[in-house]
DNA sequence: GTTGACAGGTGTACATCGTATACCTATCGT
DNA sequence: ACGATAGGTATACGATGTACACCTGTCAAC
């Protein structure tokens, strides 16, 4: 009988992945990933060079949980979906975010699946110029971050003492805060990082990138419009 | 005489946010920040609680670095300058976006910075809805990140076996990165993530915002074009 | 079959990290 | 002069990543 299913690198990197939806990314060390795979520590080795390999390769297999981009459908709505579904991704992958944000260089996956991005893009007819800067300003909205910031009013403040001296401190922060709560037609989700704010977000950026489209954008006209007072 | 210069938690954070622009946050430990102030590495707990601490009085050093807002200044180009300002602190204090990221509450120094950036657009006419929303769709551009994914392209790539191999691999993506090295007109700095980059990004934004506000954007009718097909 | 190479799992060890706890000591208000 | 207290010290613990040497089970070739 095989008195233990052999270790692979397949198997490593799913499992740290596991844990780390589970219980968080900083919970993930070699040593407790070997105890979970039955395993001594020096074992996982064998199989990834180090840890950032071994992040390297989780980040990968969440990448390639984003559907590839749907064939025939105009540029705009090609991102659009695509973005909305890596975000999906990311959402079941929290930790994601910031092992992607702290790596230097990107991983052949990652770099494919930017250039797959790039080619919607270009097959829409964005000229190669414009598609770059596009993809900057996107940014990591392309990979689906919702780049929270700090999970805003992430914990419930219960006390209404320091409410008070909050709104004190701080009246506009307060003020955008509840005056949304308050408005029974605002979509406020938990931690408000929600679907709203991110499509709202990203459809500002590709409208304005459509309309810079549409006008025969040249990287002269908008450097200068950019640098104007 | 005085033996040695009282320890003060200025003087701690100082000499952490020093080591973390010469050497990198990575390298700051307890440490090593103790051994830099010639003292023992438990002397620094009596000034700071733990490390996440001190790291908060870091990040409040360098967001107490940006200007505040200038006024008389109409909202748009108030919000465009400052964030510009933010941007170049940051450039001073590379680590500094890791860290804030990694954060999931926000210092009061961090609330109070927002809160005066609120401030302009409420100032500057715009609903307490709108504002809520594009701080979130501006995100962390906010504090002059430039969420670069990537340093792209960080490293040169010397090997040209490599680079047709890469070319081939991601055609896209070199097509891109190409296209735009050879137009004599484009604006490549070090890691392509330069100024212009940055403004183009937020430019597209804050026009954007600027023509939602004037259109007398109510949050219904932006919900329905954002969710619409 | 026997053998021998080698992939893959093991054991031990080390430097480094954050920090709990207990202690000592210089300073200062009374 | 004295005792409280703020601030620096000494020691120690558990956790981490991983280098290095070792063992062992599997399988190809003879």
């Amino acid at each position: 009988m095989p008195q233990r299913e052999r270790l692979t690198r397949e198997r490593v990197v799913r499992a740290a992945v596991d844990m780390a939806d589970r219980d968080g990314v900083d919970d993930v060390s070699m040593r407790r990933l070997a105890a979970d795979l039955d395993v001594v520590p020096m074992a996982l080795y064998k199989h990834v060079a180090n840890k950032a390999e071994l992040l390297d390769g989780m980040v990968d297999q969440v990448i390639n949980e984003i559907a590839p981009p749907q064939e025939h459908l105009p540029w705009k709505q090609a991102v659009r979906t695509r973005i909305l579904d890596a975000r999906q991704v990311l959402l079941r992958h929290p930790w994601a975010r910031r092992v992607m944000e702290s790596k230097a260089a990107p991983t052949p996956t990652a770099l494919g699946y930017m250039d797959s991005m790039i080619a919607i893009f270009v097959a829409g007819g964005l000229s190669l110029d414009l598609t770059h800067h596009v993809m900057h300003a996107l940014g990591s909205r392309i990979f689906g971050f919702s780049q929270e910031l700090f999970t805003e009013s992430a914990g419930v403040q219960p006390d209404p003492a320091m409410a008070a001296q909050l709104a004190q401190a701080f009246p506009n922060v307060v003020a955008v805060a509840q005056g949304v709560e308050h408005d029974p037609d605002s979509v406020i989700g938990p931690g408000c990082d929600d679907q709203f704010e991110f499509e709202f977000a990203l459809d500002l950026q590709l409208d304005a990138v459509e309309r810079l489209h549409e006008n025969g954008w040249r990287s002269s006209v908008a450097r200068a419009a950019g640098t104007a007072p």
